[in-house]
DNA sequence: TTTTGATTTATGTAGGACATATATACAAGT
DNA sequence: ACTTGTATATATGTCCTACATAAATCAAAA
């Protein structure tokens, strides 16, 4: 039989920890007895004794738990489950460094994705002191040609601004993490590239057109970087 | 000076504990070094010693880095930096039941954003094979009134289908984790509506019409969702 | 040379010990 | 009655030691 049959055959076997096994566990005990944020949780000898594993081993899954902010901890009083910041585990990986290019760029995508289904939202809630916030901003830019990271950082301010003003903090924090991988990718272009609309267009268009005018002004703006895609 | 006052400025003392720390440091450690995917780590050993502290606790923010994909360890061989799943943490945290009511309209949103800004790349990578299977999903659709659980699953397999149909496949992930929260929001309605425009036509406009048609059509397919959002 | 076996080393797990903070109860002072 | 101080029990946070286990390296044997 040959080498590859064998590995296909086999694979590697899962070398799954106990810490890994207990987090899993955990997490499905939670669930199957319907915790609710508030409710507290054995203490972790009890855990620790149910499961047949040790203080340290519950401790390492419990960590995990902690740090995902599913649950919270008070001495003596135990730990109760809490309600997580979905976005806070996210923040923690989101390193350009370490992300595989195919990720990023799948990241990328999904910015402008956002991007351009914006406007519904954004008409839905958008008010006239956040516009002239917006125009504010679109306005300052680049009175001389203060140069390169006056011009990245009023980008930032811009599209950062447009996602505040849909009221979604969710929304506005995720791209806030975006950021970061955008400005990365970005980084890689040889020639830098304007779209034909500036952020004052986009600014006319919000004040006076349609939704569909938006989009479409959107569009134009970030067309450099939907050229670049395949 | 009253008591909410006083909550606020004050607030609780951050209790961080030393895990807390140590995963901090070592993220930090990890980056001002450069370290690259594949790159090892000094022993548990030796970053305890480093950092003065017990090896139990530099294991509790191994472990977390260990969830997280940053860091793979092998027995003997040390610890290696790997490039994390990044929507491996997001998914362990995904959960209806747990997420507070605010993130979960948040999310909900973020969906409806995606759903209408999908058209752009959709358009770029479209083929003719994925529509004719778009189209069969979209055909197979309520033939007799199979009853509420077909719908589900058919309205899932048809957007799930678009999403994968932009070749992104992060963006499919993601949208799959959302589908629990957007199941979930769906069912908090009193009488489920559905939108004019149907798959059937949503696939047709996809075989003939423009990005913008799409759009448009996609919007009205949503129109029931829209018209809660406040 | 290839295979087998011994050695070394870092991780995985267990268990014990103690400091610390805090909920609870109770006592004391106003 | 209400606040304030004290004592106790308890769960978490941290450290330490010990050992099993797997894997890389090297030595020995076929």
């Amino acid at each position: 039989m040959a080498k590859t049959d064998l590995i296909k055959d086999l694979g590697p076997i899962s070398q799954r920890t106990m810490a890994d096994v207990v987090e899993k566990e955990l997490r499905e005990y939670l669930k199957k007895k319907l915790f609710k944020p508030g409710d507290a949780l054995p203490s972790e000898l009890e855990l620790a004794d149910a499961l047949g594993v040790s203080r340290n081993v519950v401790r390492e899954a419990l960590s995990r738990l902690r740090m995902l902010g599913m649950i919270e901890t008070k001495k003596r009083r135990g730990m109760i489950l809490s309600t997580p910041d979905i976005l806070g585990s996210f923040e923690r990986v989101l390193d350009p460094l370490i992300i595989d290019d195919g990720t990023l760029q799948d990241i990328f995508e999904l910015r402008l994705t956002l991007e351009m289904g914006l406007a519904d939202i954004l008409y839905l809630r958008k008010k006239k002191k956040d516009i002239a916030e917006l125009e504010a901003i679109a306005k300052s830019q680049d009175p001389g040609g203060k140069g390169q990271a006056f011009r990245i950082n009023n980008e930032i301010a811009f599209h950062g601004k447009i996602y505040q003003m849909t009221g979604n903090e969710t929304l506005m924090r995720f791209q806030n993490m975006l950021l970061p991988i955008f400005g990365y990718v970005i980084s890689l272009e040889k020639v830098p590239q304007i779209g034909k609309v500036s952020h004052v267009d986009l600014v006319n268009i919000l004040k006076d057109g349609t939704k569909e005018e938006f989009r479409q002004g959107m569009h134009e703006h970030l067309k450099p970087h939907f050229n670049r895609l395949k």
